[in-house]
DNA sequence: ACCATATCGATAGTGAGATATCGATATATC
DNA sequence: GATATATCGATATCTCACTATCGATATGGT
């Protein structure tokens, strides 16, 4: 059973980091951590490590030894679902899609794409990465037979919408957009976006503000 | 020339979604909108688009017709530096790797990847979405010898930080850090995490809860 | 030409999230 | 076993992005 608690988002989109670095952490054979250390190392603020992992931690950390590593990384796993998989469907099977499907990463997320759709037919019916590319006109059919609960959008931001709709009509309870397209959905389904854009905007401003100093 | 405007970091990211929406609008002919109706669309407050809006445009926003559209789409344009290209190497062409050269998108962002690099001789010297990929050793000296200013990394956490240096060491001024791992770079170097593990975390949040509503 | 109103900019208020501070406590050292 | 100190949790404070409100103004409709 999971802990009641409510993270802030930006606490939240913090846990990887923590697992992560607990991960590593453990490789090296290290039992406890402090919050203070870790909080060094990833350059945040000691206190706010303190509150992140007090949150999700079962058990209290120790003064002058600190938290245990193994507890922590079973906790933050336990609260981020990385052990009970979801299921996904991708729709759009350009470049991005494709590299969505190929990325073996995901699977130590929690995250399964089970099956990949395009109109493309050239592409249809291909097996790619392992996963089969099915016709759109068939994604309602099997996100309700399988129960499929996400979909991801990595098609051009013109066709965005009407996927999203398509999704939702099937059941969909959760879309990770990759187009920069707001997207117009039901309020029980989430929209996670993925601007990339948005880094690309930043490091632009970065380099202009370094080039002025010159 | 730019205006001299510091945006805050939310700012920045949300002149993508108005671009976007700004060429959209375009198309559709429309020659001016409102600060009221982009909220709306893009699921903002209104007084907040206003205020980004005045703080990269040229021209202020007339009452009952609003801001001209061209002169907008301009202003973010020149704001981001889409009009001058960034030029950036790659590293690590796995699936990830493939996929960001892959993707054509990018170009219209400002970004241009003009080589890529890995250790894996079974990939080095093939020419992958057109651009080539080099031996790791051969970085720095095209690296400097190109003035390239953006370095992505798209290697395994245990890689990342080596490269980083790699990248620090050849005068490169701001990474795009695909990996999970905090990187150590010099203050005047920027790192631009990309943290798709965070978004998995808050679909998998999301889902929990709804799951737990029925 | 006049009026109603949508939109604007400016100022003040709110709230979430990050930080600083303090006393308590467990552990390592002597 | 006593003491010094790193670390913890709790509370208070601060900061900054976002929001609400208000008067001013230009434009479309009558």
């Amino acid at each position: 059973m999971n802990k009641k608690v409510t993270l802030t988002v930006q606490a939240l989109q913090r846990m990887p980091y923590y697992l992560q670095y607990l991960r590593k952490a453990k490789e090296q054979g290290i039992e406890s951590v402090s919050s203070t250390s870790i909080a060094k190392d990833l350059k945040l603020n000691d206190v706010l490590v303190r509150k992140d992992l007090a949150a999700i931690s079962t058990t209290q950390g120790k003064p002058k030894s600190g938290f245990a590593v193994n507890e922590l990384i079973d906790n933050i796993e336990d609260y981020l679902g990385y052990n009970n998989t979801m299921d996904a469907v991708l729709v759009g099977v350009g470049s991005l899609g494709r590299a969505l499907l190929g990325n073996d990463e995901f699977e130590k997320y929690g995250l399964n794409i089970v099956a990949a759709f395009d109109t493309d037919e050239s592409i249809v019916n291909q097996i790619i990465s392992g996963k089969q590319v099915f016709p759109l006109k068939r994604l309602k059919g099997l996100v309700k037979r399988m129960h499929i609960n996400i979909g991801i959008i990595a098609v051009p931001g013109e066709f965005a919408q009407d996927v999203a709709d398509l999704l939702v009509g099937s059941g969909i309870k959760a879309i990770w957009n990759f187009s920069l397209v707001k997207l117009k959905v039901p309020d029980h389904v989430l929209v996670q976006d993925e601007n990339l854009a948005a880094s690309l905007a930043k490091l632009s401003l970065h380099l202009r503000d370094e080039m002025e100093k010159n």
